[in-house]
DNA sequence: GCTTCTTCTTGATATAGATCAAGAAATCAT
DNA sequence: ATGATTTCTTGATCTATATCAAGAAGAAGC
């Protein structure tokens, strides 16, 4: 548990060691298989997970076609965030793309959290902004670069991953074919 | 001051009286013109603004080039969220594109928010998440739709927009230059 | 190790969208 | 109103990236 209140100080800012306590203790640890999955679209998200090993990806369905959101990773929370928070419905459904291990914590314990954690909503909004300033990030790249300048950014912040994962989900994470990936890749490589 | 509890309480879900009165009382009423910076990129955010009438850019340089990463009308606020909350520098300028009203709170005042609403911080979050959403929404939207899909779904949602402001930083907001929007719009008019 | 399935690469071609350039239209200032 | 400035349109051209197709490489199952 040492290494999720680690992160939950990292995330949350939280260092009291009650409130650390308090919170590692609802999560509870998780293995899963590669292909898993941990959200389907359009189901309610009763679940966050925060992943110790493995990659996770974030996906939906647009014209028949798998779009991938998003690529989790150890330190990172696996979870549609909207419909966590909101209750609405998931937009996306969640699949390990290789054995993972999660610390996973259920809504309704989720929900008391700030019962047991002082400035447990202040926190809580922080993280949320972190949240949106990488967003934030995300739509400026896709209005000011282009596909090869994305792959660069990313590889240079996400080397690991290259290696771990099927790299067409990549690409659909970059907003790229596969075939466009896999050009600029051979280029980089040499 | 009606009109802005009245968006206070569809923003932030807050409806008690007593909190309504007290948020708005640190809102100044504010008038500008068109073309006055309300923030400049690299500086401190101090303000934040509820936007009463009138548009505002949100704008950044990249490679010498203006990218506009938003354009705020009615019932919108103008800051740039991540320097505000966090302290760091505005990753954004943002300019009045019409001569605007708006009512505008300190960061100081807004600081002191928690002491006089209570479940401040809750709203506060759950405004967070909804700003979030929307990023993750505009981002699904540059890996699955093309230029025109982008156009045409912005503009059922926006309309009053395209004869309010200059095109170009439509186009710009959308990821795609300035002809191609001018060419996608002619087919649209007929 | 061989087979099967999945993923990646590569070439050929097509196309969406960018860029450049010039003129038209709209807006603004006096 | 008139001229000056900004914004928008349009055509010509170019280029980044998508699509299609087929084979190569790699991973997984037996």
């Amino acid at each position: 548990m040492a290494e999720l209140e680690k992160y939950i100080t990292n995330y949350f800012g939280i260092t009291e060691q009650n409130a650390l306590k308090g919170i590692s203790s609802l999560f509870k640890y998780t293995k899963i298989n590669k292909g898993t999955f941990l959200q389907k679209q359009g189901n309610h998200c009763n679940t966050m997970g925060f992943v110790l090993s493995g990659y996770q990806r974030f996906f939906a369905l647009m014209d028949g076609k798998e779009v991938t959101q998003w690529i989790a990773h150890q330190g990172e929370f696996t979870v549609d965030l909207t419909g966590f928070i909101t209750g609405s419905p998931s937009r996306w459904s969640i699949q390990a793309l290789t054995d993972s291990e999660l610390y996973i914590i259920q809504k309704s314990d989720y929900d008391r959290l700030d019962q047991l954690v002082p400035r447990w909503f202040e926190f809580e909004k922080l993280f949320m902004v972190r949240c949106f300033t990488t967003m934030e990030d995300r739509i400026f790249s896709h209005l000011s670069m282009t596909a090869e300048e994305r792959y660069h950014f990313f590889f240079k912040h996400n080397k690991e991953l290259f290696n771990r994962v099927p790299l067409q989900y990549i690409a659909s994470m970059l907003g790229m074919s596969a075939e466009t990936f896999s050009r600029i890749r051979k280029k980089q490589l040499g």
